[in-house]
DNA sequence: CAAGTATATGAATCCCGCT
DNA sequence: GAGCGGGATTCATATACTT
């Protein structure tokens, strides 16, 4: 495969060599890359990320087989059917195949990342155990778990409403408290986007993505290896980070890219 | 041992004889039992609770052997040693005996219940793996989380705020949806109880568990086996339940049962 | 009595220095 | 070097107190 150049910005990738994160001046440098997160991360060099801030594919949709194989549209998405979204990869995972996938992609991460960087791993109820034994298994150091209460959900006859989602967060080796970040809030509470304007099936608020990206150091560089609609990117670089995502589903490599260089590009007036 | 009458109420309990629950005939009737939680459950018969509300000790105060041997009061308190409140029994194991114990007592509960009997769980992030695990050893169905929003709590430089404690939930079997309890919340917001007028370390919010104990089918009797400040009690009694806790440490069985007399007392006039 | 001000505290956590 | 103990730290909120 030759050389390859994302539309969005100048960085050049070649899957086939050694990835060479670009030297950015500014805090404007973001780029998503098309591909399997885990072959793109194994050619980056060492130590090159400053925080890991993603949100997985759950896999959790149901607990017989047959739940498993709907497709993401029809475990999480009440909408009809010729409004639906694109499905995305990596949902459809039985529990052993999953854990053992987020614990390879985690190890992967781990190496990418500088000494000290945090980590932010969004995730349901269901998954959360699981979640926390990958990341402790592929070396990360667990700190705690941050709550999205989105306020508005499904209300359910006889039973508490799962109105919220998890952030299981922690980080490289040690975290010294003179890292020049400050007081972070335990639970955000921010509405799902709307349905109309809402690109992926499992979008993230961009004013919630806009506080999580706070973990990371002024300037530094973000990754999402899931990074869907691009909302963490955006959110990191409205925030002054850099950031680089990647993405499978191709549908979601082309709207996530899209959406963050248009909302870019009119940012430039009204942020 | 002979035939034991407890002062709160006047429902007999012989402790080496099968445990007969008594007749009720309003919601008003509640006691607090003195002594180990597995052995008093092994006494009571099968299926006579229609709900288990509990807070756990959640032994999951340090990292190290050493801090494991702090008592409560150094792990959780911040107060000067002279207004210390009494320690709490079965905060001290180490994970491998908490979890053990989790599971056999819950199993003991599972028995106790009738078939479609909710539970709820208190715990913090550090144990929510290890209490889903043993909830559903037990043979409880896990149906979600639910989450209580602490507001309050200490701030940590470059750190997200521990400020939720999670309420894992299920139920015993089925749970159908004819049952004749409204739509719950996901997510509750209380500040803790303020430290005037606390007479448990980790005194849970009465306002809290008043509207967590709506769980139950509206009248049914409630088991809380690690009763504490006796406050599931007291919510539970006020909201119109029957209640039966449990509580080991006798400076608690003591001040428990008081302050669940007194309230009910003072509550006549001033709900 | 209402509004504004001061104080206390948290189911902690980190770091340093000592044994 | 590993383990352990002590002391410093952080700020939103509640409560107590003052104007």
């Amino acid at each position: 495969m030759p050389l390859t150049k994302t539309p969005e910005t100048n960085i050049i990738f070649d899957p086939n060599a050694k990835f060479e994160m670009p030297e950015h001046t500014g805090g404007d440098g973001w780029t998503i890359l098309h591909g399997d997160c885990l072959r793109l991360m194994r050619q980056m060099q060492d130590g090159v990320f400053d925080a890991v801030i993603t949100d997985p594919p759950y896999a959790s949709g149901g607990s017989t087989p047959a739940e498993k194989n709907k497709t993401t549209n029809q475990k999480y998405s009440s909408m009809p059917a010729d409004k639906a979204l694109p499905d995305f990869a990596g949902d459809q995972m039985d529990q052993r195949s999953w854990t053992n996938f987020m614990t390879d992609w985690l190890n992967e991460a781990y190496r990418l990342c500088r000494p000290g960087a945090p980590i932010c791993l969004f995730i349901d109820w269901r998954q959360y155990p699981s979640l926390s034994d990958a990341m402790q298994r592929a070396g990360w150091i667990w700190r705690g778990v941050a709550v999205w209460d989105k306020v508005t959900c499904r209300p359910q006859k006889g039973r508490f409403r799962q109105q919220a989602e998890f952030i299981l967060w922690g980080s490289k080796e040690g975290m010294p408290l003179q890292r020049n970040v400050g007081c972070l809030p335990g639970v955000f509470r921010y509405t799902n986007p709307a349905n109309a304007g809402r690109i992926h099936v499992t979008e993230k608020s961009l004013p919630l993505m806009r506080d999580i990206v706070q973990i990371c150091e002024p300037g530094g560089r973000i990754l999402d290896p899931f990074a869907g609609a691009g909302t963490t990117i955006l959110a990191a670089v409205r925030e002054g980070y850099e950031a680089v995502g990647i993405e499978k589903t191709a549908a979601y490599y082309k709207l996530g890219s899209d959406r963050v260089k248009f909302a870019l590009a009119a940012g430039e007036k009204a942020k």
